[in-house]
DNA sequence: AAAATATGTCAACATGACTGACATAAATTT
DNA sequence: AAATTTATGTCAGTCATGTTGACATATTTT
């Protein structure tokens, strides 16, 4: 039982709707903590990416965030007005602003990420060793085949150097 | 590398960004069908549920969704009005209306369901075998505590026979 | 008869997406 | 040097989907 022929036989119903309900608990403990900032989940996200490649260029945060620059504007001006993020000149190109998080925007990128890293240890706990490698498999299977080596390079790239490209 | 002691160490960055990047691309597929239905992800998660578990009360369904009866409200009525699902009344208490997928919906629930079956099929075949169940056990685990022995009744309970609770 | 329950509805509001148009400064091309 | 392209920002309006609070109706339970 359980084959998985492409357009065959019936849907894989039950990892259809533990991704749902999954996600839902994964982004919620940080949805609690921002609430009381009075931020939503799209703060985070713009906060997240800032914190994982200090200097990035904000058509390159448009990108990975596959927003428009006016959903973009909204909230990272309230991120910089309220001094979680900051923004320099390009280096050699001056009108790009490479977006960095300030101490203070480092300690909640980082006490949400403790939150999801808490939440994802306490699975992985449950489980055999290679559940990790296991889950990054097949989360990575999952994306967009065009996508996924962007993606797994991205993450990759951060984890080297806090530095991203150009 | 890689310990997984909570509050520690450096947070699980590749699965933090996995999780954002897969659950993205496997909501995108539904997505471009209900685009041009003139139908959201909100009307999705109403049908797939009422597919699921044919004759739910709406008060079960809203706590599966965990949104209010006004939110469900507006595209539940789009549903029912666009003949998607249909409304019974109990048969022994009359104030409950359960809900039912009607052979539209049920076509459109089915081909939103494959197209997302596809997406893991494809996935999960270029893993070795055990990954479906890896997958299951890691996602269920990541779902809060006490949600989680309902939510594993409920897929395996929608599993068993197209018929709700009560 | 009174209270509780299941559901629906009206009105107002917030968030975070979107489109389209236009503005500015800086880099690049001609 | 002038024209064009690029990176970014902004104004204005719209849409989808969530929220709260108040109230209405039918039905069941006490």
């Amino acid at each position: 039982m359980a084959k998985t022929a492409p357009s065959e036989a019936e849907p894989t119903w039950d990892l259809i709707e533990l991704l749902f309900f999954a996600y839902r608990d994964f982004v919620s403990d940080p949805d609690h903590v921002l609430e009381a900032l009075e931020f939503g989940r799209a703060h985070h996200r713009v906060l997240h990416f800032v914190n994982r490649n200090p200097g990035i260029k904000v058509a390159d945060l448009l990108d990975i965030l596959r927003i428009t620059k006016q959903s973009l504007g909204r909230v990272l001006k309230q991120l910089l007005d309220q001094d979680y993020i900051t923004q320099r000149e390009g280096p050699r190109d001056r009108r790009q602003r490479l977006l960095y998080v300030t101490p203070k925007g480092q300690a909640l990128a980082m006490r949400l990420a403790r939150l999801q890293t808490d939440r994802i240890g306490r699975a992985l706990a449950d489980l055999g060793p290679g559940a990790h490698e296991a889950a990054h498999r097949f989360l990575a299977a999952l994306i967009d085949s065009e996508a996924r080596q962007n993606v797994l390079k991205l993450i990759a790239q951060a984890d080297r150097a806090p530095r991203v490209n150009d």
